[in-house]
DNA sequence: ACCTGAACACCGTTCAAGT
DNA sequence: ACCTGAACACCGTTCAAGT
């Protein structure tokens, strides 16, 4: 898209065309910087700046800040992509592996998690098509199946929010070199939290229950 | 606390004291607007105005607005009673209320769920403690107890959270005059989200492998 | 002790003006 | 077409100065 040679495509001086910026550079930027500094660091001067650019020039590709957002949340969607899971397992372990590939991926990208609360990612698409079968697999059939699906989701979710709340908490200290785990202080001095574990346990939760209210197994 | 008699305690003219300032009146104020306006809308400057005071004069009573909205999640919290459930009901059925009654108190409150993701209210205490308990009688014994019942409640708040992202989403409309009722606008066309039918179906996987899961049943 | 007035650094956003 | 420079309204916060 750049308008000459392979040049280095920023920072071509004042004025005029010649920065060679797009949609797609200004994003993966915004990622990465989100992803490596929080959400609430990065300001649009702050972004201009690491590009090498000035505010204003944001405002050509982007019409504001919340349009800016929406698109990183749509990349790191688009970008999730999930192996089929070995078709002859038993049903409950397909599902577990389904949604395992759900967390790692939202893991590697904590900022689309917080931005996704306020510009929640548009096509759940495909994905959840592979779920709901798996769920019909499991005896649920029709809006019934859908619906357990959206139950799950709900609880992946929101177990993906209160794990990044964490973060960003008061009480909570993240232990370096420890991802997943953090020091937790309140009450009777401070103790560890494993949210690894949490997560597996809150999932064997959901899991028993699904299997328990299946209509009929096969 | 005010300082004579009874009069009205604000706006009493510039300079010195008499304004009769006091955290708990200021807190209630951003509680009540909050509630209101939803958590963006307050400034210092705004809740200031409503007051009846210039912006400094709430930096005399909280460091900063931080602390401020730690205060109103606290209040919140503290305002949580709950009422005991009939011993002699089914332990699943009684699980059921006693987490029933936590998202009736939040709900009455959204500004403290959005605010709790960065302010987690420190005394999850007696409530908590119930909680374990009643996990105990469903065959759950110590440590496995206290895990479970975090699990349940990650479940919940997650679930809060979830529905608190929603109001500030793209994507979904509040149903004016029923609460809990989205329009969605995704994909194929707009459908319905009813987040009360969907909390049912969420809590009954939760208690469904609650059940399932319990080592002995009493 | 408690509050005002005025400032500071920062934010998102706009827009004429340049090339 | 694409970017700069400078502005606007707003934010949280500080602090001397008043009473």
């Amino acid at each position: 898209v750049a308008d000459g040679g392979g040049a280095d495509s920023r920072a071509r001086g004042p004025g005029g065309r010649g920065a060679g910026l797009t949609r797609e550079a200004i994003v993966a930027t915004a990622l990465e910087l989100m992803d490596r500094h929080g959400v609430e660091w990065l300001t649009m001067r702050r972004l201009a700046d690491h590009i090498g650019v000035r505010a204003g020039a944001l405002y050509w590709h982007f019409s504001n800040k919340d349009e800016l957002c929406q698109a990183v949340v749509e990349r790191v969607a688009n970008d999730l992509e999930w192996r089929a899971v070995a078709v002859d397992a038993p049903v409950r372990d397909q599902i577990e592996a389904h949604v395992r590939q759900l967390r790692a991926h939202w893991r590697r990208h904590p900022t689309a998690v917080t931005l996704g609360r306020r510009f929640p990612p548009s096509g759940a698409g495909a994905f959840g098509d592979v779920g709901v079968e798996l769920l019909g697999r499991l005896g649920y059939r029709g809006d019934e199946a859908k619906e357990q699906w959206r139950a799950l989701v709900w609880i992946v979710l929101g177990f993906f929010f209160v794990e990044d709340s964490l973060a960003s908490s008061v009480h909570h200290h993240p232990l370096e070199g420890a991802p997943g785990r953090f020091e937790v202080d309140v009450g009777s001095g401070p103790s560890l939290l494993d949210t690894d574990a949490l997560f597996d346990r809150v999932l064997d939760l959901a899991l028993d229950g699904l299997t328990a209210g299946a209509p009929r197994r096969r």
